[in-house]
DNA sequence: TTATTATGGACACTACAGGTCCGCAATAAT
DNA sequence: ATTATTGCGGACCTGTAGTGTCCATAATAA
């Protein structure tokens, strides 16, 4: 239950176009040695924001990477789900097992026939319910961090810092 | 980014032996048919629950496995932490790379030396810092549910169901 | 036209989840 | 005490996903 490094190398990547002294492009060169990654595999990761529409790239001279939209439209959410793809963080590899049907039983007062959860619909996994529920919960945390918020969040502690000075 | 079937085992396995209903032992071979798992398999995720003591374990005849604490005491993060380990679900792998100087040096109207952050302790990524709060968001949540509280929220779904007909 | 830069396919390596098998140890019933 | 039963744990196997490299090709600006 990790993130993996891809994520990891997108999000500072992000970041750094992020700045906003730069001039349009970052070339790969300039991103994989301030990240301290192989030029080939972050190209990857690039191409997949690219795919993506987080990022513009230019092919040529003075080519490189910008960011396709505000810093400030791009959650750690999107970025994350780019990355590491949309399945759901946690599936019930159990449905329709004898588990489901004991717990359905249970208080209905032994009636003759368990059709209910089937015409009930569904007849989702408790445990997944929960899961869902603090995915979501992930997710709208995630939501709420852009690249702005953070590059704000290292302006303000910067500028703190150099003021108690 | 997902969590293993490991976890989902255990968790269904949990819920089973919280079953109010159950007779003290249950042993690996009800688990596994509950469940549509092997024993073997099984049994490896047992053994890991046991040695955290989220259950006991007696060999022999009639023997098998009980919950080692009450329902409302095993938390969902509990379990997770047992099989998934206890390992942050982000790291960043660049401390002390180009990056974090450059982050440092936004804003901080271009000092001579930088050792000011090394002072300041720690250097710490600021995309760290936000996958670390979402972290902390999703253990809450997790600590919030227990296999008590899952099986509380099937009953009253029952006999809603059953008083609805 | 040419140098530069991104793109994408093919391939290799590694780690780990998922799973099996088997011999050993502990226990309760007889 | 013996024996059948049950859990324990180590060794082993397999497939796949993450990580990473290399190279040929396409696109672009100077």
């Amino acid at each position: 239950m990790q993130f993996s490094k891809s994520t990891d190398y997108a999000l500072h990547a992000l970041v750094h176009l992020g700045h906003p002294e730069r001039c349009n492009n970052v070339g790969i060169k300039e991103l994989s040695s301030t990240l301290g990654v192989s030029e080939s595999y972050l190209s990857k990761i690039m191409s997949k924001l690219r795919q993506d529409g987080i990022v513009r790239a230019v092919p040529g001279v003075n080519g490189g990477y910008e960011l396709a939209r505000l810093a400030e439209q791009i959650t750690f959410l999107d970025v994350i789900q780019v990355i590491e793809g949309r399945q759901k963080m946690f599936e019930c590899s159990n449905t329709k097992s004898q588990q489901h049907r004991l717990l359905a039983e249970e208080g209905s007062a032994r009636r003759e026939r368990d059709q209910d959860q089937e015409r009930s619909g569904k007849s989702e996994c408790m445990i997944e319910k929960v899961m869902e529920g603090a995915e979501q919960h992930l997710h709208q945390y995630l939501r709420e961090h852009t690249i702005q918020s953070l590059l704000d969040e290292a302006f303000k502690r910067c500028n703190h810092g150099a003021s108690k000075k």
